[in-house]
DNA sequence: TTGCGTGCAAAGGTTTTGCATGGCA
DNA sequence: TGCCATGCAAAACCTTTGCACGCAA
């Protein structure tokens, strides 16, 4: 699928990515990861295999502020090909990752379409913020 | 309001974020432009003087995969709550990252709220598709 | 055997820090 | 005068690239 040679660091990587399916994940956390695990896996082969997979879409890249490096999260195929039409909403403070079918942002697409001519890749869109139990937290806090 | 001293280069920087108000500014644009118009700037200082500002809350910091390094925006005070909360597109084929405004994507974001319980961060939040010029190129093609 | 994958070392780029100097109040 | 701001150089990062070696098919 991936093309190319079948290699214990792809394997482990992919295997890692796919348990962290949902979660974004760091080039750190990845490092850190094998080394606890004794696997060897060197950081060149790690970048070099995350852009291979950023390029054929198994994996996204992204970035956040606080964190220093990029995150990547992998994505699920089964996900990919079934239901097209659901977003994803995911809370920046817990990384839960929430499934969201909502006539609302359907609508939106549609509008987006119609006004701005841009077509909303569902698939790739994620809407990034605050969650439910996390904001019901946070106000605790500042109380 | 910023407090400290005030000197010629956080002037000439305040002033050239201002100029370029709602639009995304690069530490490279800044070097570039002090370069033309013969201000002397030292990195360091805009740095610093940047990472004061995002601090204050004056301007904002964004991660764009696209650009490598960070992009600033200056942030107006004074329309904070009204219009400045705008969202992203990115056109997954040219890469072109639009700014977008939009009176839709803020009714949704109340709705989500109320219905959802979810805060949607509109700095984090970019939504991928397909842009107009992209579109018209895909459907010529397939023609 | 062929050629891709790996990993070291080095390079490239962005951002931060140490420190001496200069400028504001 | 006191202290903050500046800017050079160097360091600290993150990521990519060159190259020789190893391993999958």
């Amino acid at each position: 699928m991936t093309g190319g040679y079948k290699t214990q660091q792809k394997t482990e990587l992919m295997s890692y990515l796919e348990q962290m399916k949902g979660k974004h994940v760091t080039v750190n956390q990845i490092i850190e990861h094998f080394s606890e695990i004794g696997v060897q896996i060197g950081v060149t082969t790690i970048y070099r295999q995350l852009n291979r997979l950023v390029d054929t879409g198994l994996v996204k890249k992204y970035f956040i502020d606080e964190i220093s490096g990029s995150c990547f999260e992998y994505v699920d195929i089964n996900c990919k090909n079934s239901d097209q039409d659901h977003f994803h909403l995911k809370c920046e403070i817990c990384d839960q990752l929430i499934h969201f079918e909502c006539q609302e942002v359907m609508e939106l697409q549609n509008h987006v379409k119609a006004e701005h001519g841009f077509i909303i890749d569902p698939v790739r869109t994620v809407f990034y913020g605050t969650c439910k139990k996390c904001l019901a937290l946070k106000e605790k806090v500042s109380d």
